[in-house]
DNA sequence: CGGTACGTTCAATACAGACTGAACGAATTG
DNA sequence: CAATTCGTTCAGTCTGTATTGAACGTACCG
């Protein structure tokens, strides 16, 4: 049987990998969720029992895509990794921009449709144009979410 | 060099591709919504230059997530397959469903945590709301798109 | 009834990509 | 300056899964 916090993050896990990402990112942004401060390449090795590369390579990622902060800690050697106040926020943006790439590769194919295709053309503006207002209402409600936010409230205290 | 078709067929595949379904599945959609009428398994196989087993496989995956509907076709052996009106008010749904999931399969997890991990606790429980109301925006989302499709203009003529 | 065309299923294969472990450079330490 | 201790990178392996091709059941047809 499990702890409660090992659960979590065997299912942040399979979240990652439904996503397409790979599922060890899933598990470190789970650990640093529920360890809630900076946590070391080293520590995430032992905790998670991955190999050294993997936590580098997926901690980088996790960075590259906003989910986690690298904190360069004073007198330490080490790189220390948390997760950011609102992981969510960034899936959000995450979400959004994936929408707009969309959009505009579609929008890009769809001009090079002959004019005897015009109605085909058609249905493919029409799918590029949700995809882009799909992300727009996404960046909209992320700024709401933002500004509901109580600013006092900072979940990550100890650091 | 290919056609707009073509082009827009492929980088459907690469969509679904992205987002962790098979890449046939992205390249039937697309063909679907070019065609812009119903057309049968034999026809996949051979625009798209796929096995009938991956063709069936894949166009019943559709069906199942509600992109694509399949027509009995009048004096036809034959079944149609057609995307749906707007398969982009679908994948809201689908969306919105994966984030219900995981709200619940958090919350579920978060009340095993133990009295000593109550601040860790309060983050994943954090997490879960967030994923609740995602989904819970996402539904009203596309209710409103509904509502704003223009009834008289439907873009699916030929069938 | 054979014969044909269809959709589904499943074992076998092919393939993509996650993961590892070792090698490397850089920075620190004694 | 040797010896650690980092983080990164990359070739190689491994695992999951997409895809195939053939077999099967069914319905229609002559």
């Amino acid at each position: 049987m499990s702890s409660a916090r090992e659960l979590f993050i065997e299912q942040m896990g399979l979240f990652s990998q439904t996503e397409g990402a790979p599922r060890i990112a899933g598990q470190i942004l789970g650990y640093l969720i529920v360890e809630g401060a900076p946590r070391t390449l080293t520590q995430m090795t032992q905790a998670l029992k991955i190999s050294k590369g993997s936590a580098s390579t997926n901690a980088r990622l996790l960075e590259q895509r906003g989910l986690v902060h690298r904190v360069s800690a004073l007198g330490q050697r080490q790189d220390g990794f948390a997760a950011v106040d609102e992981p969510g926020l960034h899936t959000l943006s995450i979400m959004a921009e994936r929408f707009r790439a969309s959009a505009d590769a579609i929008e890009t194919i769809a001009v090079d449709f002959p004019d005897d295709e015009a109605a085909a053309r058609g249905r493919v503006e029409n799918l590029a144009r949700f995809h882009r207002e799909s992300a727009q209402f996404l960046d909209e409600w992320r700024a709401r979410l933002c500004g509901r936010r109580k600013p006092a409230h900072n979940i990550y205290k100890e650091e």
